[in-house]
Parts: C-alpha cells; sequence; structure tokens
DNA sequence: TAAGTAAGCGGACAATTGTCCATTTAAAAA
DNA sequence: TTTTTAAATGGACAATTGTCCGCTTACTTA
C-alpha cells in the first residue's frame, strides 16, 4: 500500500489555521491570543489545532518560516560579497546580521522557547532548524578562521554551540528593555565579545 | 505611627507554606506538584498562597536559598585557599563549582526560569540575589586578571553578564541529557572555552 | 481593655492548556 | 462504483494557573 498523502481537507485546515494564527497574532500579540481563540476563529476544533501544533511555540515556529529564510538569504548575500574578507571580517557581519535578526523578531523567538526545559518529550530549540543553520554557519567561519591560520585551532563546535545559545532572546530583552541598551549598542558589545573571544 | 510588621499568623503560614512545597517537591519532583495542591496540602487558599508566592519560580527561589548560600560559601573557601593563584587559576576553579552547582540543582533553577520573558511586569532572573552574584564574581576575577596584567583590558562586566547567562540551566540540560555529556565533560569544554576566551 | 484598621484569608471563579474519543470523511482498494 | 480503512474532526472535559473580593483577625492606638 501506498504511503498516504494529507487529506486535501487536512491541507486546506492548515492554510485556513495558520492564516487565523498569524492575523490574530499581529492585532492582539503573540500572548495575547489563545489556542481556543485561534481554532474558534479558524472555525476547527480544539483536537484539530492541535494534533497540528501541540504549542503556540510550534504554531510561531512554523510562521517565523519565512522570516527566517529571508534572514538567511541576507547571510547568503553578506557571505557572497565578502567572500575576499577574512574569517574575522565575516564573523562580525555575521553576528551583526544575527543580532538584527533577533531584535526584529523577538516577540516570536520568544513565543517557541519552549515552557519546560526539562520535560522528557520536549523538542529541544537547539535541534530546531532555525538553530542548527546558525550553529553551522557560525562554526564554518570559525573553522575558515582556523584553516587560515587567523586562530590557533580549538573545539569549534563548542564555541559556535555556545554563542548562538548566548543570543537567545531572553538575553536580548534584558539587556535593551531593562538596562536601556539600544540595538546597535548591544550588536556592538556582542560583536565586540566574540571577536575578543575568537580573535584575540 | 510605626511600621507594622509581619503578622504572627502570616509568618506561620510563610513557613508551613514552605515546609509543605518543600516536601512536596521532593516527593513528587517540581512539576508534578501544583500550586493547588501545595496550598490544599499546607491547608491554606489559593489567594493566600499567591499573595506571598505568584508563581512556583518564586517559590523555588526562596526554597533554593539554603543550597545557593553552601554555594557562595564553597566559593568563598575555595577563593580564600586560592588567594596566591593567578586570576586565570581562580576562573578556572569558579566555573567548575558553579557548573558544579547548576547541574546539582538543575530541576530547581529550570523552575525558577520565568514564564514569559517579555512580560512587562517580569521579575527578570538577570536582577536575582543568584545571578548578580555569579556576575559580581566573575567580573572580579576578571577585573583582577586584567590589573595584573594576565590579559589586556576590556568589557568585563558585558563578558561576565554573557559568560553567567551561557550556564543556563537550559543549555546545560540539553548537554548532558540530549547529547549526552557528563558533567565533567561539560565542565572541561566550559573550562577550556572561558580561559581562551579570556586568556587567548 | 476596647475599638479601629489594615493585613491576611480562602475558596469561588474565569481563563487557558492540552487530552480524549465517538463520529465523520477523503482516498485507496476491490 | 462500492467497500474499506485510517486519518481527520471537534467539542466536551480535566487540570492548572492566577484573580478577586467579602469576611476575619492580629495588632495598634487610645
Amino acid at each position: 500500500m501506498q504511503q498516504r498523502n494529507e487529506r486535501k481537507d487536512a491541507a486546506r485546515h492548515r492554510e485556513i489555521i495558520l492564516d487565523t494564527a498569524s492575523q490574530l497574532f499581529h492585532e492582539y500579540g503573540v500572548e495575547g491570543v489563545s489556542m481556543h481563540q485561534i481554532a474558534k476563529s479558524a472555525g476547527v476544533g480544539q483536537g484539530t489545532l492541535y494534533r497540528r501544533y501541540s504549542s503556540k511555540a510550534e504554531l510561531c515556529l512554523e510562521l517565523l518560516t519565512d522570516s527566517f529564510s529571508r534572514f538567511t538569504s541576507s547571510v547568503e548575500r553578506y557571505l557572497a560579497e565578502a567572500a575576499g574578507r577574512s574569517a574575522r571580517g565575516k564573523l562580525e557581519g555575521f553576528v551583526s546580521l544575527a543580532i538584527d535578526y533577533v531584535s526584529r523578531e523577538i516577540e516570536w523567538l520568544n513565543a517557541i522557547k519552549p515552557s519546560e526545559w526539562c520535560a522528557e518529550d520536549r523538542t529541544s530549540v537547539f535541534e530546531s532548524d532555525p538553530f542548527l543553520y546558525v550553529t553551522g554557519m557560525l562554526k564554518a567561519i570559525l573553522d575558515e578562521a582556523v584553516v587560515k591560520g587567523e586562530t590557533p585551532p580549538f573545539d569549534t563546535e563548542f564555541a559556535a554551540f555556545t554563542a548562538t545559545a548566548s543570543f537567545n532572546p531572553s538575553t536580548f530583552f534584558y539587556l535593551t528593555k531593562d538596562r536601556g541598551c539600544s540595538v546597535e549598542e548591544v550588536k556592538a558589545k556582542f560583536v565586540q565579545y566574540y571577536d575578543r573571544l575568537f580573535f584575540a
């Protein structure tokens, strides 16, 4: 028996849910909308909604796809035109783009944070495509730096992991809102920090 | 009129709540106990419980006091006997102790994470005593390193902040549970990372 | 000691999340 | 086309969080 495809009604519902959620989120903010409300507005049952997206987090992750692909495009564009530059220079540009992205999408990123870090069945943010993309890119740049002799060899994977983790929305939100730093200031601090970190 | 002190019945309830919560948490785990259950077991109303602790997070933070003061003692003891060593050496020891602490108390630390990072009224973990203690200590060690000429001057405050934030339970849990690293491995990675970071 | 007052109390209540399962229905198989 | 099958549905339900507010009581003041 062949693999069944997604049923047409299911596909239609998927689109309706995504559209409805997107609209509601933009109108009331991510926190201001409940799953029940999304289901009701979309004209589907709670069960139908939860079948696809087991939390608001997953729903947001899906909705982030577009903006994230715009981010990766901008990164690719940047790296293409920075092809001749040192790894150090590339890192600076990449960190800058990444922080711009986080600041732009902070509300969404905040929402996809898993509510229970330690739950056994949680799907880790650390294994989400966006996170893996950033760590992968960072590791590539750091590896290039090592190959080019710009810096002595080290555990680039762990470094990329830790650096990426430090961009989390929580930290960013605190620095901008509670500490009153501007996005540019935060960017400058991180760039300086990682520059020193990897190229001291 | 003089400042009213806490009423005796209120103080009694505070203790009962703390004792009950502690007991229930140890029996069923932090996630396995609801605020309602705590209130009921303690023999107080929901309102009474929430009056003092507006979330499980706050309750856990209060319960962490003891273990955290044991941690600070161990740090103080360590720094006393390491008085003659380099700042670099002190950093290594401190990071090691801090990671030991996180790994021991991970369930509690997980619970005190604010559920909404971006809420306007949230009391930031970054302003909690434990966090401030660690950043303060880290900054002091880094400043010492700069003064002693072990490393060129840099923004030690931001560095301490970022480093402390990177110890968050989420990261730690991922590395140990999902990646299968042992506590010792994680410790070694962090020590190496920060050693390179600040003393490259 | 008596009276006044504000802190404290507690449980009903509203809101939300997430689960469950009898029923429906699209699509494959015959 | 008819039958079969399992995916899909939806809304009732259970569990939890957090708020609200009229009542109670410990402490202050006179």
